[in-house]
DNA sequence: CCCTGATTCGC
DNA sequence: GCGAATCAGG
């Protein structure tokens, strides 16, 4: 990828808007957080007014879903204030073609695994609260459950902290290794 | 460990 | 000019 000015525009603005490099670089596709950071500087407008310095890190946020056997406690404790998009619906991992470099494959790899034995397209399912990362913003501790259409520009994974076997949260691998049939509808 | 931006320096 | 590697720090 090249800078064009479309995208050295875009790259301008998010970063004025106080998005970290990482998650610029997530959103422009095709360069890491170090390229970003390196045409900040370039293009000098590196001290962005006065933001972001810190990761926000998720603060306490929830306790995942409990281990009780009905699962009734559901998405009350909607912490780090803000958006909550609880009410989102899930889909299954289907096709996430963004080739963006090594991540991206992986990801690929993760979610086909799952949706070959177990997942299936589960039509409502509410979803406690996701941190709405962006697919280079995944790590392999976090939660890659997709969220919405895959196509939109809404799309985005759980990414709470995922299990140290499974590629989700406690919440979500719930639901990803629960026969079809079996699922409940939590709410 | 996760993440952040800053800097260096070979290409 | 570009960006991986590295550094310093929360």
């Amino acid at each position: 990828m090249n800078w064009t000015d479309e995208r050295v525009e875009l790259l301008k603005k998010l970063w004025n808007e106080g998005l970290s490099a990482s998650q610029i670089a997530a959103q422009l596709g095709g360069v890491s957080r170090n390229a970003v950071i390196g045409k900040v500087h370039r293009l000098k407008l590196s001290g962005r007014g006065k933001t972001t310095t810190t990761a926000p890190r998720s603060k306490k946020v929830n306790t995942a879903a409990p281990a009780a056997s009905r699962p009734s406690t559901q998405a009350s404790n909607n912490v780090g204030g803000s958006q909550s998009h609880a009410n989102t619906t899930v889909r299954p991992a289907a096709t996430v073609t963004k080739t963006v470099g090594s991540a991206a494959l992986q990801v690929e790899y993760e979610t086909d695994t799952v949706s070959e034995t177990v997942m299936k397209p589960a039509s409502d399912v509410v979803v406690p609260i996701s941190r709405r990362l962006s697919l280079l913003q995944l790590s392999e501790r976090t939660c890659k459950w997709p969220i919405g259409d895959p196509l939109s520009e809404e799309f985005h994974f759980c990414g709470h902290e995922s299990g140290e076997s499974s590629p989700y949260c406690a919440y979500h691998s719930k639901l990803a290794f629960q026969p079809t049939s079996e699922r409940r509808r939590v709410r």
